[in-house]
DNA sequence: TCATGTCTGTTGGAAATACAACGTCGGAGG
DNA sequence: CCTCCGACGTTGTATTTCCAACAGACATGA
């Protein structure tokens, strides 16, 4: 029997208790595939018509650019959802690749047994789609706020945003944010030194105070 | 009985036949609500547990920033759907507003009457949550197509792989896409007159010929 | 203690963008 | 036919950003 423990981690299993994960995947028919570093788990234009679940290891999300360049769009660990959103909208191909970035164990679902309830009736499938229409959801909205950064004009109007963004989200003014400079320059897709001239600017300016990765808005 | 003709262009209704409908808006618990030009439908801050759908007219999506201005996101007409995400998520107090923008009809449905069957068992549920997936999962794909090219720091970069993403989901190197100038500049958050200028840099130099909305990709 | 590496802020020149202003084109309507 | 008006392209200037290089702070480990 396999390790399944990351599947604890798993949003779309969250509120199935452990003992009812192997019986519920032989009914989601969910196969278990090994891949080593560097290998195509999914190719860019094959048919997503699985999700795919990282039990060990992590694995890049790519896409060639126009240039040909294959660009890194985000990396998955254990636990983590990839191609939800491609199976559920029934994209014919994929735009993305999926690329081992580590030797790494993959458990593949295909979208019709999560959402067709089983002969069985093992009462389970109500929770697994509800868990996808959260997962879905909460995707949509955090890339709606990435969204309202990126689409200000300016440095310090994409910073400020992001700032304002989390401060509403933790209800507080002062905030710790998951990055460091370089990652939120990336985050917010500028140059790291002009990100930190113009957090030096918001300082003298008394808009915010800020040291390493805690931030104060300031307020009148 | 109300005029629920705009349901059958609603993406949440589609495959459910027209004779179905209301029987399914009782079952949901559907209730119609009319505003006046410039009401409040949704206030920023307000619990979305329902998933709303324009009947007639058309609402803004607002938000505010932290200058305190009010900044309309999006406008949705007969057949959209808003709050959805928000409702999916479980999202305690909606960070944006919704507004009539004309006098308009509304019909909210509680999202737990759409996840739950009802006990009358009248099967349509089912096509129901599979159509939220969809949609969801669709929105979810576009954002992360905007979010692309909002990636890219120069214009020609932005403009570029906006025309490419066009062009690979039509399969074609020629598009007409749904913006005038002003409207692909809003799109892509720069200025209009900036982005014609890149428009003719890039003609120049060979890489695309275009015509007011039709383009042409000259790849090698 | 010293060497090393990482993260951060600063600086100056090059490049890109915003912004305002203007000319042209083509359609709508008198 | 003419005028008006909106959409589009072009130009020049001010502003902003990028980019490369460097310096200081800090942690780690020999």
């Amino acid at each position: 029997m396999p390790d399944l423990s990351s599947l604890t981690r798993c949003p779309l299993f969250a509120g199935v208790a452990h003992k009812d994960l192997d019986p519920l995947l032989t009914c989601l028919a969910g196969r278990i595939s090994h891949h080593t570093k560097g290998a195509v788990i999914l190719g860019a234009g094959d048919r997503p018509d699985s999700v795919g679940i990282v039990l060990d290891g992590r694995v890049y999300i790519t896409k060639e650019d126009y240039f040909g360049n294959r660009n890194i769009l985000t990396q998955i660990g254990p636990g983590g959802l990839f191609a939800e959103a491609l199976a559920c909208a029934g994209v014919e191909a994929s735009p993305v690749g999926v690329v081992a970035s580590e030797d790494c164990r993959i458990l593949r679902v295909a979208y019709r047994r999560i959402t067709n309830p089983c002969s069985e009736s093992c009462g389970l499938h109500p929770i697994l789609v509800q868990n996808m229409l959260r997962v879905l959801a909460q995707k949509n909205i955090a890339l709606v706020d990435k969204l309202e950064c990126l689409t200000r004009r300016t440095t310090q109007d994409k910073v400020m945003s992001y700032l304002v963004g989390q401060a509403t989200r933790h209800q507080s003014n002062t905030i710790d944010i998951p990055f460091n400079r370089q990652g939120l320059a990336d985050f917010l897709s500028v140059d790291r030194s002009s990100l930190s001239t113009e957090l030096s600017k918001l300082q003298k300016q008394g808009k915010i105070r800020y040291h390493k990765n805690h931030f104060e808005l300031l307020g009148t």
